[in-house]
RNA sequence: GGGAGCAUAGCUCAGUUGGUUUAGAGCAUCUGCCUUACAAGCAGAGGGUCGGGGGUUCGACUCCCUCUGCUCCCACCA
């Protein structure tokens, strides 16, 4: 069969997926061997894969299937998360084009809409992952909506409020005027923003002459205003004290208050006080007794209580008032100030600082054992430096707002009685048994349930436990299911630094208190994948290549290895295209190697070559040597270095040097030992890199042998060193590929062709078994030692570590040039020579050193002087002959 | 404002408790090759004194101080 000298994945890798599925061979069950689990931090249900996605399920997916042929038994999860917010907005959004308003709507219908884009758009990114080659178990596949999974959701809920760790309260919260919901801080971002900082008269009402200047960047809240405050120890105000001022345009009385809070350098050292718009002034507000007026509505227009510009956004209200004020004469100027804007990571709304009545998790406690799993390496964060970052955050924790005034979701289970008191259940059942304690007259009806849902990370910090096993959370009795025990902990978690708090602190907490046991034992954190400029990928940059377009184009493999060459743990990825290139034509390297194995014929009668015999010693040494190499990078989470030590492995040493070694001349066959060995490097190799290149390496090893139905590289066993290694052999070896190299240097610089014949004369330390892959593959016809060497001719010579090589060629060296060259190599030498005496001839280096350091000073020394008298002994062999 | 991290060839990065022939790799570059697996290739070569300055040490890319530049995290100065 002819074969295509370019490698075309595509059809391969559709049947080798579907042949992977119809096998079953990414489902687990638990056995008796030992299990390597990894929970898919879930995608958004409704999401599209982008490149932070390719590298971090690449990553998991290399874990996974090394870990399956190392005989585990490997379990990847995967699911998606119901991901309230985001979500429920393109919901809204969806139906917005449609003409309809959510508003319009009742939940029950809201959300029939909702479940409905569920079905359509949700998983498409499952199947995207396909496309990339993940083996993740399909059986498993988990959705954080679905009933057991929010089931357990609630039961958690319920087991925290009995705990007492779950309260109701009024609390400053950062609301999403476009989500129209409250957020938590942590999905708050802060961005520097250019906005002006206003001067404004408030005049004395006793006296209209006196005022007083604030300085403010949110005019439109001056009619909340509830008091101006001034720092007491300001002397500029004593005369103020006790006094009242009026809001400007409102005309509404307020007092001037003292209070250290307010800085005296900053502005006019004046600061009005809105409580209902502020947290600072909120808190001001609570300690002076202060009134709240709220004049923002739910999405951040004026309302009432503002009394002028009602029903304005706040925005235009700002100018407006602003304009207002110039009328006024209550204005006096404006400066351009730089200050942090909170916007909401969701919708991008600057969140308005907003009272509202909210649900709540006492952290604290929580958070003492999920920092020491993490301080004690129970957990480890690779890198390490998030471990600084995670402590900082586990001490500072603050109460987490878990309500979110949303439908898209698990609905909070409380329900409100009519006197406004509720109760906490697993059901309304159970909460109507409950009320009924109280009053047996109640009915279900009279039963209303809290309308808002729980933060998306109530229920993904359940995800290693709960797609395992759904009755733990909440049911201390329940035994762990099979699945759990056999499962849990998970061993490696993959995901993004961004989340750590997020989601990975909360796992470890919730695994803490549910299965008292970490939920992983390494959170490894990858990069965030910018382009080559160094920015983030998005969407609205739109430099971000879509990834299934790259899969297309470069195979899945040649991505994969793209992503991954380049991707240090917690190192951002700078991604360009050339390395996908680069991937891919490793691919093509690999295929072609096979290519070229595969067209040989193997003649029985032939015998095995000497340096074919050699080559396959060397070569078994090098690629267990590498095996080594590799096994460690993996120990220490390296994957790009263990992809490199691959890569290399295949491409040079094998390619360049192994396959040229053995390769029979033109139209003749090989032998069947060096064929056989051949076949037998060649598995290794792709077993090797089966876990970064699923698809090619399972396509050529089904080639390389009779396979049955029912076989697949990704179920066999990767290569483990069953042999010492022979490291003499190997650094012989690099001696005798050091002069192949200087010999090709030779015929390139002096326009030899690799056709003409060479002869070569050496002296010192060689290994002889070696030389026929010298005659192979540098073209020599003759090697004898120096001394047998005509002393007339003249060449080129040079040394390769201490031995010392020559090349004859008659009439065509410059012999000037060759001493030359000799003279700069005996200056470098000298120079090196000169740094080692005077390290040796220092008394103090020579008693503080250590005895390998000082050996090797000596041997360092030896070894150039025997170089340096070498060389000096070829250029007096040129003098002569000039 | 507080904290963390980074700065090594054109680019992306290694350099594991300071000593391994006076710093490594991949890509890119340059030169020569369509050599019967592969031009998505082959062969060869060049390129950095480790951000600047100071210090500790027999010895520093590696430790300390300082300056410069960048990145990230946290934070309620209006």
């Amino acid at each position: 069969m002819e074969i295509s000298a370019k490698y075309t994945p595509a059809q391969i890798e559709a049947k080798w997926y579907k042949y992977w599925l119809d096998n079953r061979f990414f489902h687990s069950e638990p056995n008796e061997k030992e299990p390597y689990t990894i929970v898919i931090p879930p995608p958004n249900v409704t999401g599209v894969l982008h490149m932070g996605h390719m590298l971090n399920n690449t990553i998991q997916d290399v874990l996974v299937r090394r870990a399956r042929m190392k005989g585990k038994n490997a379990c990847w999860v995967p699911g998606t998360d119901h991901a309230s917010i985001a979500t429920e907005a393109k919901v809204v959004e969806k139906l917005k084009k449609e003409g309809i308003d959510k508003s319009s709507l009742t939940r029950e219908e809201f959300l029939e809409h909702a479940w409905e884009w569920k079905e359509k758009h949700g998983g498409i990114i499952l199947e995207q992952l396909k496309k990339l080659g993940a083996s993740c178990d399909w059986e498993r596949t988990k959705f954080t909506m679905d009933p057991d999974l929010s089931q357990a959701v609630i039961n958690t809920f319920v087991h925290y409020y009995k705990k007492g760790w779950i309260y109701r309260g009024i609390r400053m919260v950062n609301w999403d005027p476009i989500g129209q919901t409250a957020v938590s801080d942590e999905e708050v971002i802060h961005k520097e923003t250019q906005s002006k900082l206003y001067y404004i008269k408030y005049y004395v009402s006793d006296n209209k002459s006196e005022y007083v200047t604030i300085a403010t960047t949110r005019p439109e809240t001056i009619m909340a205003d509830t008091a101006i405050c001034v720092n007491p120890a300001d002397s500029r105000y004593h005369s103020l004290k006790g006094k009242k001022v009026l809001i400007p345009l409102i005309n509404r009385e307020i007092p001037i208050i003292e209070d250290e809070y307010v800085d005296m350098e900053f502005g006019t050292g004046c600061l009005k006080i809105t409580p209902a718009h502020d947290i600072n002034d909120y808190e001001i507000g609570i300690r002076h007794n202060l009134p709240v007026i709220d004049i923002l509505d739910d999405f951040g227009k004026l309302n009432s209580k503002a009394e002028i510009l009602i029903g304005e956004d706040r925005f235009i209200a700002r100018d407006k008032i602003v304009e207002m004020l110039k009328e006024s004469g209550n204005f006096i100027k404006e400066e351009g100030y730089k200050s942090q804007v909170s916007y909401s990571e969701r919708t991008n709304a600057v969140i308005e600082p907003k009272l509202s009545l909210q649900w709540f998790l006492k952290m604290k406690e929580a958070a003492e054992p999920a920092l020491e799993y993490v301080m004690n390496d129970t957990i480890k964060l690779i890198p390490e430096k998030y471990k600084n970052t995670y402590r900082h955050w586990m001490e500072n924790v603050k109460d987490w707002c878990i309500s979110r005034q949303l439908w898209w979701g698990q609905q909070i289970p409380a329900w409100y009685l009519a006197d406004g008191t509720y109760i906490v259940a697993s059901n309304i059942d159970e909460a109507l048994e409950i009320a009924k304690t109280k009053d047996s007259n109640i009915t279900k009806e009279q039963l209303t349930q809290d309308p808002d849902v729980l933060d998306t990370w109530f229920s993904s910090w359940l995800w290693p436990i709960s797609v395992f096993d759904t009755n733990v959370p909440g049911n201390k009795d329940a035994k762990p299911n099979r699945d759990l025990s056999y499962y849990y902990p998970t061993n490696d978690l993959v995901t993004a630094p961004e989340i750590l708090f997020f989601w990975v602190a909360r796992m470890i907490m919730a695994g803490h208190e549910f299965c008292n046991d970490v939920p992983f034992k390494n959170v490894y954190l990858t990069g965030i994948v910018r382009d080559k400029l160094g920015r983030k990928m998005s969407k609205s940059l739109g430099n971000s290549p879509d990834p299934l377009n790259l899969i297309e184009e470069f195979g899945a493999d040649g991505v994969r290895v793209g992503m991954l060459l380049c991707s240090s743990a917690g190192n951002d990825i700078l991604f360009d295209q050339s390395q996908v290139e680069q991937g891919r034509n490793f691919s093509n390297k690999i295929w072609n190697a096979y290519r070229l194995v595969r067209g040989w014929q193997v003649d029985a009668n032939a015998e095995q070559p000497a340096e074919s015999k050699e080559a396959v010693k060397w070569f078994e040494s090098l690629l267990n040597s590498s095996i080594n190499t590799i096994e460690d990078h993996f120990d220490k989470f390296r994957l790009s270095d263990a992809l490199m030590t691959t890569y290399k492995l295949f491409w040079d040493d094998f390619c360049a040097w192994y396959l040229e070694i053995i390769k029979p001349s033109f139209g003749k066959g090989i032998d069947s030992n060096t064929y056989s060995s051949t076949l037998r490097i060649f598995d290794k190799l792709l077993k090797l890199l089966h876990p970064f290149m699923p698809f090619i390496t399972e396509e050529l090893w089904s080639n390389l042998e009779e396979r049955r139905d029912g076989d697949s590289i990704m179920i066999a066993n990767s290569p483990t060193v069953e042999e010492e290694i022979d490291t003499v052999l190997l650094a012989d070896f690099n001696l005798i590929r050091g002069a192949i190299v200087e010999i090709r240097n030779i015929r390139q610089s002096k326009n030899i062709s690799p056709k003409e014949e060479l002869e070569l004369y050496y002296k010192g330390q060689i290994n002889i078994a070696l030389l026929p892959v010298i005659y192979k593959m540098a073209n020599i016809s003759k090697i004898d030692l120096l001394e047998n060497l005509e002393k007339e001719e003249s060449g080129s010579s040079f040394l390769v570590n201490t031995t010392e090589f020559f090349v004859p060629l008659a009439g065509m060296i410059d012999i000037e040039q060759e001493i030359a060259k000799i003279d700069s190599e005996i200056t470098h030498l000298t120079n090196f020579l000169n740094s080692i005496d005077k390290k040796l001839s220092n008394e103090k280096f020579i008693s503080n050193a250590p005895k390998q350091v000082i050996d090797l000073e000596l041997k360092k020394k030896s070894d150039s002087e025997s170089k340096i008298a070498n060389l000096s002994q070829i250029k007096e062999e040129l003098l002569k002959k000039r």
